[in-house]
DNA sequence: TATTTTTTGCACTAATGTTGCAATTAATTT
DNA sequence: AAATTAATTGCAACATTAGTGCAAAAAATA
């Protein structure tokens, strides 16, 4: 099984308290994180401005991917398979719930291709589905 | 052609200096705006908060709609086909450029339909496809 | 263990969004 | 068309969220 501190060494990360703390949540978090849920979380033991560089650092290394939303927040996920490797794939959909409000990976569900019209070219595809998650059912 | 007013009134809103121009704003633009650019294009000729609460309302009467970003802004656009009648379709893709940063509605597009993990209802569907657009190709 | 490099926390600044209330403007009524 | 009513606007104050420089602290390296 792979520690905090492999994964982070793997990304060429310096292994420090915030990080493996920040990393463990995500870990133990089924769905996506906000900034201030990891706030809440952490107990406030770190500063607000370390959550945020560490939140950076994470997704310029690939850890996390940002999730689109609707309303200007920010929420962040770990995929649940496959991305320990270094390449993340983010071509998942995301799933929030209008019930519990928690927004889901649903690593199983790729995003479907679409044709685009002339003269535009594709890079990347990013699909978030609203509605009643398994729980709330 | 439906004027400003028009579809103002055809909301149930009463027209406003501020309504026409930012209403004018949106059908003179061809991709997405964000409440910066709003205040930028109307020279500040209007109060920041008339402009929150205007997006605000438009978003509520159906005349524009909100655009999931990955960066925590908050993105708004008109659709240019079939939106006029009130009841608003955005179930269309969206399309962020790369080089040059436009965020533009595709109405031609429509969102794929995706088969959820069992006992996942679907409500509502977003996707943003980032890429290169046809006037930076 | 000593040195170098990186990360952290603090103080400050900036940007963004919200609310109450009086003044103004638009809509309605007579 | 003027008066009344209703809605909208702008200001001020406040709240929240995010970003930066720099010295202190912690981690990595030698």
């Amino acid at each position: 099984m792979k520690t905090q501190p492999d994964i982070l060494k793997q990304s060429g990360l310096s292994v420090t308290e915030s990080r493996k703390k920040i990393l463990d949540l995500f870990l133990e978090t089924d769905g996506a994180l906000a900034h201030a849920d990891i706030e809440k979380n952490t107990a406030s033991a770190f500063d607000r401005v370390t959550v945020y560089r560490t939140l950076q650092t994470f997704v310029e290394k690939g850890i996390i991917h940002q999730i689109p939303t609707t309303d200007n927040s920010v929420l962040y996920a770990l995929c649940r398979h496959n991305c320990e490797q270094g390449h993340h794939h983010d071509d998942h959909v995301h799933f929030i719930c209008s019930t519990c409000d928690k927004t889901i990976c649903l690593d199983e569900v790729t995003v479907p291709d679409v044709k685009l019209p002339k003269n535009f070219t594709k890079q990347l595809a990013a699909m978030v589905v609203t509605g009643v998650c398994e729980d709330c059912k």
